[in-house]
RNA sequence: CGCGGGAUGGAGCAGUUGGCAGCUCGUCGGGCUCAUAACCCGAAGGUCGAAGGUUCGAGUCCUUCUCCCGCAACCA
């Protein structure tokens, strides 16, 4: 039996189009996914929409639409997107999905038997016209966020779930489970912010609005938000449901990604309600930053979104996906700009792989014909130590990746790049060729096709096409040496020919040129 | 004294358990010619936010302070 891997993503809410952090999300779990994958797990990823509340009820009379009609148009914009990224997504949940629905009801009536959720009164500032009631720190000088009138005090029956119960459990099970949180700093916050000063019960139910998710015994209420959403990443294996084979092989999840907006719910609700069902938790919930502008955050009134598919549509799935994963650092908040875009571009990608990649073929070329001449040992020192180079950079590469610093795990990658490159210049093939040293030039031919077709399964999960572009062209075709596995072997290239004339897999770019167009992108 | 994170050469960042301060870009000089004005080498440039302390030795530990960012509970 294979090892399973389950990863999901949170499922988004769609008030709108989905800007380059969304698409950041999906991309390193997508890329988690195809890692695991080749790794040879039965993998299996979920990622979907949150469809329901009160601003979708309004977005869509805005829209002319009924709240399902607005929320089918959403769905189906996501999938496109998420097919132009070819995002390998197993399943796409909507919390109007039927299968969704029907199982939320059921929770919340176990709920209600087991006595985790009671009725009360919710209380908080109200704003009349815009029918919402807000907290205290969401008003903006103490009148509606939305718009700017007054607020006045209001209750309203509602049905909440008792998490003080479930305070102690939580903490113990943070202190036994220390990969449950990553990365670490984040259950710091958790326990000061909201744990240890005593967890408030949450409010899961509203009657101020109906585009929700009935309580069966209670019609009038609509079951709210978290308990609605969080539940998504069983209800799509089937639990509590006729057939519930997904469930029983992959629950529970092995990596659970969320923004750190909202870190909350998934730290502490989240495992809560886990708990109240016996349930086990999920092994590891990663908390990533966010992708800020020069100016903060992206806001459409300050004109500095950016949209994947317009860096798509001009550069190229792959260079938006390297560019994605290669600037997120964990620990803080990524920048994009557009001068930071095009350079990444410019010398990752064109000066450093696809350049080596280039002037290998030309090599090769040139030399032998096109055949890549067989592993003869190691002619000198330099050739042993690439083969050492490559075997620690793939280390460090699988270490720093599996503690999902994919940043850093990628920067192991273009190491290799470098060293590569370096490579060249230190044996100096053209000299080689010169005094007709043809061992040693077969030997650094051989090792530049081998350190490249290492690199291309390197990168094959967040780089799909061109990890295929780079193995069709130095003519690696057996499925045998494109496995992960592979990785570990450093002699078995066998009558491999090279294309006879390289194809550059990314051209460099006018830098002034593209930074304009991608500032001209942003203030659509 | 609410909580957490950050402050490292011109810019952006790495720095696990304390042991000669690194990387990418930029600048200057050189090399090479297989390749895309590319690639390779060398140099200049930092009292690692401030002040104390522990230590043979601290960017790394402790204390205090300054500035920046995020969070502060039901908005996804």
């Amino acid at each position: 039996m294979k090892e399973t891997f389950y990863i999901t993503t949170p499922i988004y809410y769609p008030s709108g189009r989905y800007h380059i952090g969304t698409a950041y999300t999906t991309v390193l779990a997508d890329t988690i996914k195809r890692y695991n994958q080749l790794k040879n797990k039965e993998t299996y990823m979920l990622t979907g929409a949150d469809e329901h509340g009160q601003k979708i009820e309004k977005k869509s009379k805005e829209a002319n639409k009924t709240p399902q009609e607005y929320v089918d148009d959403m769905a189906e914009m996501a999938r496109e997107l998420w097919n132009k990224m070819d995002i390998q997504y197993n399943d796409f949940i909507r919390t109007t999905d039927e299968r969704h629905e029907k199982v939320v009801q059921k929770i919340f009536d176990k709920f209600m038997e087991q006595g985790d959720i009671y009725k009360g009164e919710y209380e908080g500032l109200y704003c009349v016209p815009c029918e919402t009631f807000f907290t205290e720190t969401q008003l903006v000088d103490g009148k509606c966020p939305d718009c700017g009138r007054e607020v006045v005090p209001m209750k309203e029956e509602a049905y909440f779930f008792n998490m003080k119960k479930y305070e102690d459990r939580l903490l113990k099970y943070y202190e036994e489970h220390p990969d449950f949180i990553k990365p670490e700093y984040r259950k710091q916050e958790m326990i000061n912010n909201f744990i240890k000063p005593g967890l408030e019960d949450l409010c899961v139910t509203r009657t101020s609005f109906d585009w929700g998710i009935k309580v069966l015994k209670d019609p009038k209420h609509v079951i709210y938000v978290w308990l609605d959403a969080l539940t998504n990443y069983i209800t799509a294996l089937g639990y509590m449901s006729e057939d519930d084979t997904l469930f029983k092989k992959f629950w529970p999840a092995n990596i659970q990604l969320v923004g750190k907006d909202i870190a909350r719910f998934h730290l502490i609700y989240w495992p809560i309600f886990l708990m109240a069902l016996d349930l086990p938790l999920p092994k590891t919930i990663f908390v990533h930053n966010w992708i800020m502008m020069k100016d903060g955050k992206m806001s459409k009134s300050k004109g500095n979104v950016i949209y994947p598919e317009d860096l798509i549509d001009r550069y190229g799935l792959d260079a938006t996906k390297y560019f994605l994963l290669r600037e997120m650092p964990t620990s803080q908040d990524g920048l994009f700009s557009p001068e930071e875009f095009v350079q990444r571009y410019n010398f990752d990608l064109c000066n450093d792989l696809s350049n080596l990649l280039n002037r290998t073929i030309s090599m090769v070329n040139k030399y032998f014909d096109g055949q890549v001449p067989e592993y003869n040992g190691t002619p000198n020192d330099v050739d042993e130590e690439i083969e050492k180079v490559c075997i620690e950079q793939i280390e460090k590469f699988e270490t720093l990746f599996n503690n999902f610093e994919i940043a850093n795990s990628i920067q192991e990658i273009w190491k290799l790049i470098a060293r590569t490159n370096k490579y060249i210049d230190e044996t100096m093939p053209w000299q080689l060729a010169k005094e007709e040293q043809t061992e040693k030039l077969k030997s650094v031919m051989y090792h530049l096709i081998e350190n490249l077709r290492k690199i291309a399964i390197l990168i094959k999960p967040f780089m799909n096409e061109t990890s295929e572009n780079i193995l069709r062209q130095i003519g690696i075709t057996q499925e045998n040496l494109i496995t992960w596995e592979s990785l570990q072997q450093y002699n078995q290239l066998k009558n491999i020919k090279v294309i006879e004339k390289g194809e550059p897999i990314f051209m460099r770019l006018n830098t002034e040129e593209e930074m304009e167009y991608i500032k001209q992108v942003m203030k659509k």
